[in-house]
RNA sequence: GGUCCCAUCGUCUAGGGGUCUAGGACACCGCCCUUUCACGGCGGCGACAGGGGUUCAAAUCCCCUUGGGACUACCA
């Protein structure tokens, strides 16, 4: 083990965001390529966001593509806890650290109270700001107004200087230190916020790079700040750039699916998202071309410094494709299991496991996400031919559809059993006797059977249909449609 | 508004001074394969935001403009 540690940071608030994927992702690819350790650590000190069971639905949501943890709530390392509303003690140890050192001071002023204060601000024509105004308290009076009334506790940031954020994807990046508000690291009900917890814990979990989404850019001189106060090493940044919007927005859900569990329920692959995902702000470079890659194969091409500096659209069709490609690399076993179900779902028995397999084969090449399989699969469900196209119902226009037809049915009748192996000689014998072929020959056959001039292969379908439906569905195209 | 980040085909990207008449993938279009439909194969369309520098030479370095985005909470 190399002393590599990273930690995927979440807060708990329902469902997981795409973006938090690739953060995950990312981490893990990186912890796992340089030998280290990756963390989960639960970031829930918002207790106004509380969600009943988030927790555990992130943790089965991340298991699902394969991202694991080494240390976390259900498999404790040495840097425990993971969970930060069970650290409270531990952030007031440190916060009391800074206020005895002067680094850091009560604020008695109410939520309302800040509210106007920003509204003046802004009516005035200035920027909305912390205006400091207990900044300067007397000790003696805060320590006395600490025991009867609510506070918070501010971080004293110096008002001169400047601080330098070193990131490993964007470079140096500087701040004016007057331009930082007085930051709120412990709120009045005695939670840490984001930025002081968040300081403390990577501290002690002794997480070397912290890798996270680029909203968090703005907020890491703050967070700079804090290590220097408390006088630790600064662990390396890496800001990863944002998952957009098709208008290259903030990836968000307003414009369609951002839960990994929406992609999951559509029937995506996790190797298919944990694929693309990947390739959204980082590529290998090397001159490959190279766009399939399995985890192993990601773990062992990836690195920071190859991680993009501008947002990326997440382009959904390209993840279909993608997703597509997958499914038909599936063989038979895994193609049923994956895709059953989605076909029960779409209302298809599957009880007979010989016919589920054959139409699962059937649609494989057909759809790109599993939920396809309600329409590429309506075929097998219909009692009664039913044709809307108007395309398909002029290939039954056609002058020589109705011989092709009748002629079928004639031959399909003499046959005991129908399945596919005996459905190419037919068709044979038609093409001879009538000198018709080609189009004209097995379109009429395949719009009768499945109302449509598109579908699965032909001898698929009549291997899932059998001799009594094609003939049934072939006297119903001649009465109704020819 | 302020601070910060970013900028190559519609989208994801390769490119890190000359090999770029800018490469790949998705999408779109066409052709081929296929006695059907797909899959697949081949090809086409299509970009260095603009302007200044630096340099013998710039998509690549610097500056400005423009455009986009994030942040600006007792949320993370």
């Amino acid at each position: 083990m190399s002393d590599v540690r990273v930690r995927f940071a979440p807060s708990p608030t329902g469902f997981v965001h795409i973006g938090s994927l690739r953060t995950a992702l990312y981490n893990y690819l990186f912890a796992k390529k340089n030998n280290g350790t990756c963390v989960l650590r639960i970031e829930d000190t918002d207790q106004a966001r509380f969600v009943e069971g988030a927790i555990e639905n992130l943790i089965d949501t991340m298991e699902w593509p394969g991202i694991s943890f080494d240390e976390s709530i259900d498999n404790p390392g040495d840097y425990g806890p993971y969970k930060q509303s069970k650290r409270l003690d531990i952030y007031k140890k440190y916060v009391q650290q800074l206020m005895d050192e002067d680094k850091a001071y009560p604020c008695f002023a109410t939520s309302e109270e800040l509210e106007k204060m920003r509204e003046e601000q802004i009516a005035a024509g200035q920027d909305p700001k912390y205006d400091g105004r207990y900044r300067d308290y007397p000790k003696d009076k805060a320590e006395q107004r600490m025991k009867t009334d609510q506070y918070v506790v501010r971080l004293k940031v110096p008002q001169t200087g400047e601080t330098i954020v070193n990131d490993i994807v964007r470079g140096e990046v500087v701040f004016q230190n007057e331009v930082l508000d007085d930051q709120v690291i412990l709120k009045s009900d005695g939670f840490p916020t984001y930025h002081l917890a968040n300081v403390v814990d990577d501290h002690l979990m002794k997480i070397t790079h912290v890798i996270r989404g680029e909203e968090w850019l703005p907020s890491t001189p703050k967070h700079v700040l804090l290590y220097q106060f408390f006088r630790w090493d600064l662990p390396q940044f890496a800001h990863l750039p944002l998952l957009l919007n098709e208008d290259r927005s903030k990836l968000s859900k307003r414009q369609g699916d951002v839960a990994v569990e929406d992609y999951r329920s559509k029937g995506f692959l996790p190797q298919a998202l944990v694929n693309f995902v990947a390739l959204i702000g980082w590529s290998p470079g090397d001159g490959t071309d190279q766009e399939i890659f399995s985890m192993e194969e990601l773990i062992e091409a990836f690195s920071l410094e190859r991680v993009n500096k501008a947002g990326a659209v997440f382009d959904i069709s390209k993840l279909e494709w993608m997703n597509g490609y997958y499914i038909r690399t599936l063989d038979e076993g895994q193609l049923v299991e994956f895709l059953q179900p989605f076909l029960e779902d779409a209302g298809i028995d599957t009880s007979d496991k010989e016919k589920t397999a054959k139409i699962c084969l059937a649609v494989q090449k057909r759809i790109e996400k599993a939920t396809d399989v309600k329409t590429a699969a309506k075929i097998f469900i219909n009692d009664v031919l039913e044709i809307d196209e108007k395309e398909a119902l002029d290939i039954l226009k056609e002058e020589t559809a109705r011989a092709v037809l009748e002629t079928f049915l004639e031959k399909v009748n003499t046959l005991g059993h129908l399945d596919s192996d005996a459905f190419k000689p037919v068709m044979k014998e038609i093409q001879k006797e009538k000198g018709i072929k080609g189009p004209f020959l097995w379109k009429p056959v395949r719009v009768a059977l499945t109302g449509a001039e598109s579908g699965p292969d032909l001898p698929l379908v009549i291997d899932v249909f059998g001799k009594e439906k094609v003939c049934s569905f072939v006297q119903q195209a001649l009465e109704k449609y020819v």
